[in-house]
DNA sequence: TCTAAACCAGATTGATTTGATAGGAATTAA
DNA sequence: TTAATTCCTATCAAATCAATCTGGTTTAGA
């Protein structure tokens, strides 16, 4: 039931654009991302390219270029970026929904174990295609503030001249995000328990 | 956030095991498991030899020997065998309540993707842990019988002789597991949703 | 115009895991 | 004694994972 480096890599790496879009850092480069978050460079860059392709993020190529997220992180689930690195979230085939795949069991409608992973993969899906990116962003951040942590992000990087600069990005204003108070109650251990703020 | 094939073999066979019991058939071989679900016999017996290690089945070697649960299916957690088969539930090390491990990410503690990952791990083994292969043996021949679909190892494959042969396993009587209906109501998905005698 | 910084692209690698196979040794019922 | 079965160990091929290497192309700014 694991994720791969490469997608818990790519869910930091788009946290971190969250964030640095959070504090209007316009554009984050692969090399700060990967140092930060210690990740292999080299390997990051890949990953960048895939959720670049899958338009998840969009680059700024030449120097001083980087890369953000290609709109607001309210509108990326967690599970599509998942399905996206790592495929299906089900534990097995035949209970995907997005890819279903024949298992090789004689019946499977009689099949005990689907019935049970069925569940699992929705208990799955269930958090993950409900928590977009904009609630992971928002958690950590308030986290970080609670605690006095200064957030990342706040200083582009190389800005050659001084001051104002043009932003790419249209102010977004206040956050279009759902707040998760109006979401659907968890019942156990979600990211509310974490966080007295959220009193369900 | 896959199963193994070798981990759904694992519990396919088990899951056979506890239907046998169900039905008085003291054991099963091997080959029978594995050409009943169609998994490589070569491979499975190198399964329930890890089983047999780890003291969920024993065995009777030998000319019409075979395998069967040690002990009552009820107390077999899904999550045990999943854990001894695959490893620990959790998506990343750093949730994971069995076999901790530290991450790669800077600060543990204001990490949104561990928070997040928390809860699915707990959304996962709330599930596995939950449901014992009792629970999943009995979803399995309830919706068999209901069909009116004979259930397998009715028949012992190798009695020589005609009829009545002394028991290995004490007869269990009625089960003894806690029913579902008794249990923490699932809230979305869940076996139940399945199976319309199970009313939450 | 030149250059450094950054993304882009594809190939390659090495380690690990997965899924399976092979061959026989030990055990047991008949 | 024989046949059927589990037990044990070794091996293997393919896939996947995680990462690296090499060399591009694009761009901002001096």
């Amino acid at each position: 039931m694991k994720l791969s480096k490469k997608g818990e890599y790519a869910l930091r790496a788009l946290i971190d654009l969250g964030i640095a879009a959070e504090v209007d850092r316009e554009l984050v480069q692969v090399a700060e991302l990967a140092e930060k978050e210690l990740i292999p460079i080299k390997f990051l860059e890949q990953i960048m390219q895939e959720m670049k392709a899958a338009g998840l993020v969009v680059s700024q190529r030449g120097k001083f270029g980087g890369y953000r997220l290609s709109g607001p992180a309210s509108e990326i689930s967690i599970g599509s970026v998942i399905r996206l690195i790592d495929g299906p979230l089900a534990p097995i085939g035949c209970v995907s929904h997005t890819v279903y795949e024949k298992c090789s069991c004689p019946d499977e409608t009689h099949c005990g174990l689907r019935m049970l992973m069925l569940d699992v993969r929705n208990a799955i899906a269930g958090i993950l295609d409900r928590y977009s990116l904009a609630d992971v962003v928002d958690v950590t951040t308030r986290k970080m503030k609670r605690n006095n942590i200064p957030l990342p992000f706040s200083e582009s990087r190389h800005p050659p001249s001084g001051s104002a600069r043009c932003r790419l990005l249209p102010s977004r204003g206040a956050r279009a995000t759902v707040p998760l108070e109006q979401r659907l109650a968890p019942v156990e251990g979600l990211l509310s328990n974490l966080l007295p703020d959220y009193t369900i």
